[in-house]
DNA sequence: AGTTTCTATCTGAAAAACAGATAGAAAAAT
DNA sequence: ATTTTTCTATCTGTTTTTCAGATAGAAACT
């Protein structure tokens, strides 16, 4: 097991072309850096250097084993520098959720800039289904969270809107009520309603979107697409879910009477103040603030 | 610069989940693990381990920095393995010459195997026209060659026969030899014949070949080949080289009268004793003298 | 020939690493 | 609840290693 000195004895030998001169460039004694690379000859069994001339000249061997020797040297230096990001108060675990209902797109562009900034931080990404993310932050699983605007947030939630998208009701191009050319609440009434409803059974947000009596729930508005898609009911869904669909034709959306056919709302980023941002949390949250989604 | 041994106690403190265990499973005094963790926690600045249990527990930033650690020693283990390699005689380069004439085909495959046996050493790969790597073996710049036999081989030489190649008389699907079923030597001596030879003017092996009067060179078969597909003249030349274009018809190869229509010619290993192979080398000579090339 | 500049090696001093011992705390066992 | 075991941190003195300075011999330069 060499020793760094030795290495960096053996470098800036190589580099330098002289003993001598590596012992000024290191600021030692000349004889330190003989002594380090004669030690890491023997203890390689390995010749580094020609000593015919009076300067050394690198064998073969050595310019081999100078090539591992740097590998070590930038390994130590990773080591430094991530040392370093720790100790700057940056995290090493960055967990961001973001619902389904968010359009991801913009955000992986960012994602990919983080990943050139922040190389020592592991990313989680959650997409949890409706109204999950503020679940997630609350009990510490996630740190930041991409979600459709709420009237109130619990105690300690930081937010900030930073796009809007909008929400149509639509179902299968076969289903009955694609035939009408306009809708009212009671048409929608006679056909089964499909809601996007939170895991957490305490959250009840949902409660003000219901309008047929016959319902059915599911935690993702992608899994409601493919109930949809197969001609079950119908239900208001975020643009971006169902983009795809509506472009391809197999799901349509639904020309209300009783008020304008897409519903905006609002999108915030999220965070909590108990726990603290690090720095990599801290650019996130600026560069998605800064970030204007929807149209 | 953290010294190895930290980290081989941080390591396997962080592997044991204790330090006393470190110390047994390293055969040092407890105090001697406990001292090199504090210094390295110390030197990085950051919180390696969470003391509020009797036994340490490795903190977020602790993960983070073990798998940092891991690299380095990873290094380590690397340049060791080098120098090993080094030691037991392994050459840092070797220089492999195979003649544009043979197919590199199955020696591809081959290097394919070198490069997971032998990860330390550098390959060069000449590919030398007609004849050149006799005098690339002779100048020491390859260490190892593929060729078309020749009568003599100069002093310290040595070589091994692996197979054959047809050699056969083509011109282009358009030239006025290919109209005739069958050609003479006076048919083919009154069209140009485009014949390879060496880079080396002194090398007069090429002489015996010569049919026409009307003679042009090349170095390089494959030049030939372009030649002679742009209708200029005829050429006998080795089928791995024209096998594409055979293949495809653009070139065809002409039936003799005065002989039989493919003259087969060896292959032979060749390498030279007075620079002798390291361990890469002879486990390539080995397997070169394995291979049956040709039919 | 003289001077400079290099490396290897020796020596003593400074520094670091280490084992052993001890004390206090947490878990385990009684 | 008390004892025992097992753990970590810290102190001590010793051993080992590291290093600078000095010296001598060799190679290059003047």
């Amino acid at each position: 097991m060499p020793q760094p000195d030795q290495l960096q004895a053996f470098i800036t030998a190589a580099e330098t072309g002289s003993f001598s001169a590596a012992a000024r460039r290191l600021k030692k004694a000349q004889s330190a850096i003989s002594n380090a690379v004669i030690n890491l000859e023997i203890e390689t069994g390995v010749e580094l250097f020609d000593r015919s001339k009076r300067s050394p000249v690198l064998t073969d061997a050595g310019e081999n084993l100078l090539r591992a020797a740097y590998a070590i040297m930038e390994s130590h230096a990773d080591f430094k520098a991530q040392a370093m990001a720790l100790n700057a108060g940056t995290e090493t675990h960055l967990c961001l959720a973001i619902e389904q209902n968010v359009s991801a797109l913009p955000v992986v562009q960012l994602l990919v800039e983080f990943e050139q900034r922040f190389p020592y931080i592991e990313l989680e990404l959650l997409d949890p289904g409706t109204n999950d993310v503020a679940t997630l932050l609350r009990s510490g699983r996630a740190d930041l969270g991409l979600m459709m605007e709420q009237e109130h947030y619990p105690k300690g939630f930081k937010f900030r809107g930073i796009g809007h998208s909008r929400k149509r009701p639509v179902c299968s191009c076969n289903h009955p009520l694609a035939q009408l050319s306009q809708v009212s609440h009671s048409d929608l009434r006679r056909y089964r309603q499909l809601v996007p409803r939170s895991l957490d059974p305490s959250d009840k947000s949902h409660e003000a979107q219901i309008i047929s009596p016959r319902v059915w729930y599911a935690e993702s508005p992608f899994a409601i697409a493919e109930l949809l898609q197969a001609g079950l009911g119908w239900a208001s869904l975020h643009e971006s879910v169902v983009k795809e669909q509506l472009a391809q034709g197999t799901l349509v959306a639904l020309k209300r009477t009783y008020q304008q056919d897409a519903s905006l709302q609002g999108i915030d980023v999220v965070w909590t103040q108990n726990k603290p941002l690090g720095k990599g949390g801290q650019w996130l949250l600026e560069q998605l603030c800064r970030l204007k989604l929807g149209d």
